[in-house]
DNA sequence: GATCTTTACGACAGACGTAATAATG
DNA sequence: CATTATTACGTCTGTCGTAAAGATC
């Protein structure tokens, strides 16, 4: 599990489809794909349903998707909190 | 920023020694040493002071932990919220 | 000089993108 | 047949480990 992988699913939640997902992220859509499938493959379970029109979350899914988003968002105050160490009391 | 460069980091403030940290990750200590610098560098502020018997949390460093920690056991719920909904509820 | 960490470097695995294939309405 | 996801495949970046080098008591 990389957090490449944890962002790729977040934009492919929200967007509903890989390819808008993957322009989003500045990519195209096999690694993305791939991304997905490789996090399905070692959860053990299948996070998405595929449809000819995209991608719906699962139960699964949507479980995954509450996780994903704090880990998202505690990686972002981690450098936000050692960039405020730093530069804040120095100041 | 991975999530083996944050492994990494946890590892090694645990530690106290790039070595020690290295043989619990099944890793050398090169690689090790260059995720800490890469993490470093990314977050443009050392985490650690380096001195000859190993190395130690600067302030930084500590509020970097709290937040790694954080990260790797919310990425620990992940999977076992996956694997619950799908094992769980069908049993 | 002993104990750490870090840099050099050659080899291998992984990830990307283009192009082709599959599946579904 | 149009739209979506997936697989094949060649390339290229990145990470590993061994070995050598720096740094500090």
């Amino acid at each position: 599990m990389s957090l490449t992988q944890i962002q790729s699913f977040v934009a492919v939640a929200e967007e509903g489809h890989v390819g808008r997902a993957a322009h989003r992220l500045h990519l195209t859509q096999p690694p993305l794909s791939r991304h997905i499938l490789a996090l399905e493959d070692e959860l053990g379970a299948p996070l998405f349903e595929r449809t000819p029109r995209g991608m719906r979350l699962l139960p699964a899914g949507e479980a995954f998707l509450q996780h994903a988003r704090r880990i998202l968002s505690e990686v972002d105050a981690a450098v936000h909190t050692v960039r405020g160490v730093v530069g804040g009391p120095s100041k």
